[in-house]
DNA sequence: CGAGATGTGTCAATATGGCTGACGTAAAAT
DNA sequence: ATTTTACGTCAGCCATATTGACACATCTCG
């Protein structure tokens, strides 16, 4: 239960605000994804190789453990996408030179080929919502996604903006 | 095509803020999915009935055609877990008034509860983060959440806030 | 009234992408 | 030398989505 009757109407707005919310990020996820899905369908791949090959291509040279910390799935379940990715050279992975248990990950030109095609309408779709806002609400909208990430992965993103560092 | 050379800084940083963007969507939406897919396990129910329940329990009375729409699944797909949630008493169908052949769907007080379960988790995560992020920035998440979504599903969104009213 | 459109359910087949548990191997760390 | 870590893999299971075809009741319209 637990509404209305006890807090008549803050409450009631609260709510009404909160559940807006989960709504638009419904909305929002479901138009986000559809554009590579339907490319990716194309190539006989699934939403699971865009992950694997946007966050490859996002940190060149990265491990499988520490992908697998990334996309929270089970090695197995990554094995089977990524092994597909690798047999059909969109990933060459390579042992890492300081250990060399490592297989480290990196796109292939035809990853990377692909990966600028799939992320292409993903940032379109975004600069065109950003450009709609306008510039005062992208800050807003970069906190309150910021404060639904777990504190540890919110450390992958720098600081206020995509100014700070050099890179 | 369309990169790096042509336009030195300004693109590249406009590239980097839209990059941003994608992952905090990916890692934002994963965490505020995380509470309710747990929860969900234990009823050994999946994401699928969230949506399912979720949507029920805000339109009440809607039809499968609505909620096909809502969800952009096939009937096939809504069939099964529907029938189950109805089975397991969590929904009930009946007759449309003005068109027999409807299935009107509303959640059961057990279908309620479930529903408040589980969207309490997500509202706490965005009520936190919208606390975090102060009140400024709610405005600009929701006008740039609202520019991503299709124009269609864009006009279940009411007016510019939750509070034309007092608050 | 009768024909067609609509709303819903269902059957069969298929694919994807998660999961657990167990085991193996190479290399690093202690 | 032993233990731990990084990675791969096998086998099996489950949830969720797909397409295509068909059936039935009911509504709508000429």
């Amino acid at each position: 239960m637990a509404d209305v009757k006890s807090e008549p109407a803050q409450s009631f707005l609260r709510d009404e605000e909160l559940r807006q919310a989960i709504e638009l990020l419904f909305f929002a996820y479901r138009d986000f994804t559809a554009e590579p899905d339907a490319i990716l369908a194309k190539w006989k791949f699934g939403r699971a190789h865009h992950r694997v090959i946007y966050f490859v291509g996002r940190h060149p040279q990265i491990s499988v453990t520490e992908l697998l910390g990334i996309l929270k799935i089970t090695k197995q379940s990554l094995s089977r996408v990524l092994g597909q990715l690798v047999r059909d050279a969109y990933i060459v992975q390579r042992p890492g030179l300081r250990d060399r248990r490592q297989r480290l990950l990196e796109l292939t030109e035809r990853g990377k080929e692909l990966e600028r095609q799939l992320s292409e309408t993903q940032r379109a779709l975004i600069a065109r919502a950003y450009r709609a806002a306008g510039g005062g609400s992208v800050e807003g909208f970069r906190k309150v996604l910021l404060g639904m990430i777990n504190e540890e992965d919110r450390r992958r993103f720098p600081r206020p903006l995509t100014g700070t560092g050099p890179r």
